[in-house]
RNA sequence: GCGCUCGUAGCUCAAUUGGAUAGAGCAUCUGACUACGAAUCAGAAGGUUUCAGGUUCGACUCCUGACGGGCGCACCA
């Protein structure tokens, strides 16, 4: 199903033999839609804005399904919708499962990198905007029509391992290995850390066995093996609580026996060259980056960080074939992808490479959240917390449901709390984390959609026998229209979030359509409604909740039949 | 020093990417519940968009320069 916008511009660009936009208009008074070619062409002509509008009316061919139109202002066209279009495409979103999303006309193979967590440490909440983020993006970009590869780039590989392996052989406890795994390999990396401070013969053990790690020695394999399992063991506990899938998980160990022969392949080829025993790559031709350039290989022969990038760049181009490759990774690291992406192109390689990156989450005193005692605050203390607070409320709210059925609500809101906070703000911004704004129940927040959804179904429990779509929608309230119209724009809506990565537009969307529908609701009785009038009702309230729960879905958070 | 980024109502944020009178939510004030779920709705008040120039029919948006916050800039990831 095409959008009413793209229909338009069709339209316009017929009769402007040229491409054109046509965008919504921000005020109603100005109808439906609006477009400023008029104005641009006069600019580029030097000719009367509203004389060329005027010609331009003449020509466009819109009247199966416009009013006739209007100008405005300095050469304003303005489009208004007739009452029975409006009907008859929202009747058709009934039997519509995109809901009036277009699918992407070249639908794209796109492998998308984000959560990264490290093994051997806790998920902290620095973890939550990319890994909320990512799996907003990768549904959005599956429901658009494209293929998307979701890749958890695992922090599995480092020097850090050195002191977890020298951790675990002197003073690992095995029982509390079972309990809280993480927390106890963070302890044996802390102690062989405190250790290795005061005392050089033990750093020096530290560092052998790190080197043992690396030859492939067996025990030391073994090691880091289980602690690899161990993490993961944590990280899908919360990936479960938090619904959140990935494809594949080739963390950075996966790409080890790669990278040596990359270096080696760009040295020869003359990409990379050595400067202070170093393996550097430069761009001398980019301003940005002349002084910039990206290591590769450390003057004592180990790899880094852009290494290890530079072979899954190679990797998910060669395996996947993929036309794109988002990485959703906090804005500090910008200058670092560039790096690796202008490399990319050096060597070859041709991908649609974005670094989609993202602000910081800051405490109440507006500096980088951190504990009282100056740790990252655990991510899964954070959505156990986000659940209990969430559990207290329903239960004040709504004693008489069932314990099991307070526990599930619980965690759709909690859950859906702390990802709709995320999701509804430009990504750039830093924001501060607070329990209060982001589960206070009212305003803009998820439970303040979930409320909506769970409205409607409310009405549906109560409705004598099932619902069937009517033939016909008979809209007359000016809240009907506007609900109706609001509708339609999901369509225009979803396809805008991808364009420069915004969810929060769709967040956006979704609460003026939760406002619209609730004002609806107090103005138009549905279930007390009769015949076409209340068919109709039922069919707006059908609609909305089918957009609200796809587009709820569509930022990863779900809905409950009560609350 | 260079670069990136942000600066909008008291607070937290939007603004369809250059469009019409800059919009919401919290908080404040005024109304509406023997209820299709008040976790709601209707309304009021709140602004020199950090500042100064510039570009044009038109600027929160683009350009230049300040100011303020955050973050990067060769062997950590």
């Amino acid at each position: 199903m095409t959008t009413i916008q793209t229909l338009l511009e069709s339209r316009l660009s017929e009769a402007l033999g040229a491409p054109a936009q046509v965008s919504a208009t921000a005020d109603a008074r100005f109808g439906d839609y609006q477009t400023n070619v008029a104005m641009v062409q006069a600019k580029a002509q030097r000719a009367n804005p509203r004389k060329i509008a005027a010609e331009l009316i003449e020509r466009i061919n819109v009247a199966d399904f416009c009013e006739p139109l209007e100008i405005a202002g300095a050469g304003f066209i303005n489009f208004r919708l007739k009452p029975e279009f409006v009907a008859q495409r929202t009747l058709a979103l009934l039997g519509d499962a995109q809901l009036g999303v277009p699918k992407a006309e070249k639908p794209q193979k796109i492998v998308i990198d984000f959560s990264s967590p490290n093994v051997a440490k806790p998920m902290h909440v620095g973890h939550i905007r990319s890994t909320i983020l990512g799996d907003t993006l990768a549904r959005i970009a599956r429901f658009l029509g494209h293929e998307v590869i979701t890749d958890n780039h695992v922090g599995d590989w480092g020097t850090q391992f050195g002191k977890v392996i020298y951790g675990w052989k002197h003073f690992r406890d095995d029982a509390a290995l079972e309990a809280d795994p993480i927390h106890e390999l963070v302890r044996l990396y802390k102690e062989a850390n405190a250790l290795c401070d005061s005392n050089p013969a033990i750093l020096a053990e530290c560092r052998e066995e790190l080197v043992k790690l690396q030859a492939g020695d067996p025990e030391n394999l073994g090691i880091w093996k289980n602690t690899v399992a161990l993490s993961w063991k944590e990280f899908e506990a919360m990936y479960n609580l938090l619904d959140i899938r990935f494809d594949e998980h080739l963390g950075e160990s996966f790409y080890n026996d790669d990278l040596g022969p990359l270096v080696d392949r760009l040295l020869s080829s003359g990409i990379a060259e050595v400067s202070e025993g170093a393996v550097c790559i430069f761009f001398r031709d980019l301003p940005a980056l002349a002084d910039k350039p990206a290591l590769i290989r450390k003057s004592d022969g180990g790899f880094l960080y852009a290494t290890t990038d530079l072979a899954t760049i190679e990797y998910r181009i060669k395996r996947w074939h993929a036309d794109a490759i988002w990485y959703v990774v906090g804005a500090p690291q910008a200058l670092h992808f560039e790096q690796i992406f202008a490399a990319t192109r050096r060597i070859g390689l041709e991908a649609n490479l974005k670094h989609i990156p993202f602000g910081s989450i800051l405490g109440e005193d507006r500096k980088l959240m951190k504990t009282r005692s100056g740790e990252n605050v655990g991510l899964r203390d954070v959505l156990e917390e986000a659940r209990t607070r969430a559990l207290k409320i329903v239960a004040e709210k709504n004693p008489g449901l069932p314990e099991a059925e307070q526990q599930e609500i619980a965690r759709v809101i909690g859950i859906g709390a702390v990802k709709y906070a995320e999701l509804s703000q430009f990504r750039m911004s830093d924001y501060v984390f607070s329990w209060d704004k982001m589960l206070s129940f009212q305003g803009n927040t998820a439970p303040y959609l979930q409320n909506a959804y769970v409205r409607i179904q409310s009405i549906f429990r109560k409705l004598e026998g099932k619902f069937t779509p009517p033939s016909a929608l008979t809209l007359s309230e000016p809240a009907e229209w506007a609900l109706a119209k609001k509708l339609l724009a999901f369509g225009e809506t979803v396809p805008e979030t991808l364009g420069d990565f915004r969810p929060n537009l769709l967040a956006n969307y979704l609460f003026e359509l939760a406002n619209t529908f609730h004002s609806f609701y107090e103005a138009c009785p549905v279930l007390k409604s009769e015949g076409a009038v209340r068919e109709s009702r039922l069919a707006l309230c059908e609609l909305t909740a089918r957009v609200l729960r796809s587009g709820l879905g569509l930022l990863g958070i779900e809905t409950t039949e009560r609350m």
